[in-house]
DNA sequence: TATATTTATTAGGCAAGACTAATTTTTCAC
DNA sequence: GTGAAAAATTAGTCTTGCCTAATAAATATA
């Protein structure tokens, strides 16, 4: 069992990991969370104690099997519930990353399975990340955005970049949602709007700027 | 803005009162969190110094008004993601207590309205006890079991006192579940057997065993 | 390579919230 | 009303997780 503050150094450490960070150093973990390289430090020996992660100076931090899995489930939980404040307590994007981390360090066995069940295996967060699986794997981060979808092509939305209420307003307006299905008809090479289709309704066109705040998949 | 152990104390000391003692002690507050009765002196004086609670020793412990809104409102979070748990992620009664006692202190203005009305509104968390409203109010407590009703009366499943895994299979093959209406037709004498009417369908017979085991409202 | 700068680490403290071991107050029984 | 028992309080510690300041080590630069 974890303390919540070894939960947000496992996770912070993940992260740093999964943003491509070659080493991972006291300095960065202390800027991803927010405190005193003095605490990193403190803490990185407790965390190497409880072997769920190694550190040496020369390599920087790795997590171990058992720390990376703590990790992944709670960055699954994590997602999960920000799937569920948005679509089933009907909260705004930018409201749901706070809750989830609270939310994040619920702890009970079954906990990620049953909500994830019930949310309908969803594949993507609200921000377009992907939900890692029970097993622990981690779909690849698809942060395709609309205006690179070739013409004829077509996906579906997962989340939005922009998360101003105007946005999200204008996609209500063209009852564009996560999982709608986009077709990309035709790309205008003046201004690069593109046309594109809805479902199986009409086709509308939308400018570049907005093709470049909705993240698609597929 | 309160400590998690602060909102423990609160809640700790709503529920002693709901439950009717006359002065609450630091001795009873130590029994209900389990722990030593110096931390809760320790406690009682940061909390009279944030304006939760008066405290003097003739008197016992009252929340003040702010105090016992907060106290409310946990309560309501606890018993909102009780139903939430057992009606939306099919926990068993038993399972749902020690995650409420988590979910409960997670922060964010509306979430516990929106839990509210996403549940449509319950009025009674699995173990029966009623979730405080919006504004503050708190049903009366039913705890009216189903031999009490009287022959001819009707009335609502809101609980189960036993959650053994036998009666909730018993209750399950039985097609009775939370919300399930039960008409009294009639109660035998000689074993306090009762025979009731479940909904529109035909009528069967349960043991008194059964009938005390059942809480029910209305 | 020697120096300057950045990074890591150690040492010493602090606040929260708990504990144990006195000590003082209250309460109860006689 | 007095002594015994129970309850409340105080004093002093401990752990967790953070902090600042000082020092040591690594890196970068002239």
């Amino acid at each position: 069992m974890q303390t919540l503050s070894e939960e947000n150094y496992l996770k912070a450490i993940y992260n740093l990991d999964k943003q491509g960070l070659k080493k991972i150093t006291p300095t960065a973990i202390s800027e991803a969370l927010n405190n005193n390289p003095a605490s990193v430090v403190d803490m990185l020996r407790k965390l190497v104690e409880k072997k769920l992660l190694q550190y040496e100076k020369s390599k920087g931090v790795k997590l171990t099997e058992k720390g990376r899995n703590i990790a992944i489930l709670i960055v699954r939980k994590h997602r999960l519930w920000e799937v569920f404040l948005l679509e089933k307590l009907g909260y705004g994007w930018e409201e749901v990353h706070e809750m989830a981390e609270q939310l994040e360090h619920v702890q009970h066995a079954e906990l990620a399975d049953r909500l994830d069940k019930f949310l309908g295996f969803p594949e993507y967060d609200p921000h377009g990340d992907p939900i890692p699986k029970a097993n622990g794997e981690t779909a690849v981060t698809y942060k395709t955005v609309l205006a690179e979808i070739p013409e004829g092509g077509s996906c579906r939305v997962v989340a939005v970049k922009d998360t101003s209420p105007a946005f999200l307003q204008y996609l209500k307006k063209l009852d564009i949602g996560i999982g709608t299905k986009i077709t990309m008809i035709e790309k205008i090479p003046f201004d690069s709007s593109v046309i594109i289709k809805l479902g199986k309704s009409n086709t509308t066109t939308v400018s570049r700027v907005f093709a470049e705040n909705l993240v698609v998949h597929e």
